[in-house]
DNA sequence: TCCTTTCTGTTGCCAAAGCAACGGAAGTAT
DNA sequence: ATACTTCCGTTGCTTTGGCAACAGAAAGGA
């Protein structure tokens, strides 16, 4: 197939390269690209991972399935987006499965290749590590960030907490938030309609105004 | 200071390497050892990080000052362990300050001497950027582990999924924490006596049998 | 050994939040 | 326009767990 590096060019791991560049790359990495239907598995949970993968088209979850046969969504990447990445750099067994929620497209890097020099000493090799453990510590600290809301003790806190981090990241007055009630309230760790109420209280107070997914910080 | 490459042989970064090999690369980076004294600081929240740091000896903290003047614990690393491995990847300015607890001596890893090649080609560098990602993704799937702890609604179900991580992690029926009460309500999120009432309860009800910092699981 | 400090378990009270159910609003397909 | 589905706010009831205070156990120092 022919390889969109137009869009690879804006993934976190091809940033900062040139057309060229990033098919001189895929050529020395010899990266794959497969195609999965909707609803296979890329990776199972237990499996060890030895490669990263970009999405070329579609939709790939990271999932976990519970003991009770219940499901939760780790994570999801579309077109551009990149998995594997810290999973491949563990010894430890996945603990998540890797799945294509819509049938997908994605571009596979090993992780040997990648830190290996290929022996024509190309500079984007440096730039690609570079770009690897940006994303995976942007990872972390995203992370580290939602840990922050859910070690909050109370659900005005967790609330206004990311209401604010929210506004810094956006910048502007008025704001949207990317998740519906009930994905908002999954993501803080409460429950929805409690969730529901300790806004209205909020907005009652006049502390913060919103309808729907515009919100504003008042004071 | 007479460097100890003997510490530094167990460490996350230079694991799998001789001596020799590591004397070699301290040498190719030209790393700095600092000392800091108690409760000095080495870099303060808000900076940008270029480098990584290994504590030869004392103790380093990774800690957040509130806004209402609070100050939480986010990591802890004595000998051997590092620190900054997450911060200086990303371009963000650091969420968190470190800061020396007890008088500390550090080796100080500058991030660009270790992307890139020193010139000389030493396989090492290639094991060290390797032992760096993995260190980072060991960290971030430690964070991933204690999230789903934070994510269990309800104090039982946090404090079996973290007992059954224990054991599973430690082997054997019999194992112990590395927590007090209040350490580990703080590491749960959950009040320190209510952690202690819900651990009263499985006892009773013999689900888990435990003293002080040596637990069972029943069944 | 004795004293002091820290750690842990226990309990009563109460507020915060979970749960379920409903109805209206908004968005989508026919 | 109508029917249908999803999303959101509201409310009453109930439970969980936070808080405070106390007492006994363990640990550490003089």
């Amino acid at each position: 197939m022919e390889l969109p590096v137009a869009i690879l060019q804006n993934t976190s791991l091809f940033r900062g390269m040139t057309e060229e560049e990033i098919r001189h790359l895929i050529t020395c990495l010899a990266s794959p690209v497969r195609r999965y239907g909707k609803g296979a598995f890329i990776w199972h949970a237990g499996e060890k991972v030895s490669h990263a993968g970009i999405v070329l088209s579609g939709i790939v979850d990271a999932v976990q399935y519970h003991d009770d046969g219940s499901m939760h969504l780790v994570a999801r990447q579309t077109a551009g987006g990149v998995f594997g990445d810290l999973l491949m750099a563990t010894d430890q067994p996945s603990p998540v499965s890797l799945q294509a929620t819509e049938e997908a497209e994605v571009l596979f890097l090993p992780l040997d290749e990648i830190l290996t020099d290929c022996g024509r000493r190309c500079p984007f090799h440096i730039r690609l590590r570079h770009n690897l453990l940006q994303e995976a510590a942007d990872k972390y600290w995203q992370l580290h960030r939602r840990l922050q809301y859910l070690s909050e003790q109370s659900l005005r806190r967790r609330i206004l907490l990311y209401l604010q981090d929210c506004r810094r990241d956006m910048g502007g007055s008025y704001f949207t938030i990317p998740y519906t009630r009930e994905e908002l309230a999954k993501f803080l760790g409460v429950n929805r309609s409690a969730l529901s109420r300790e806004l209205s209280r909020l907005q009652k107070e006049g502390i913060i105004d919103f309808h729907r997914n515009s919100f504003r910080i008042l004071q």
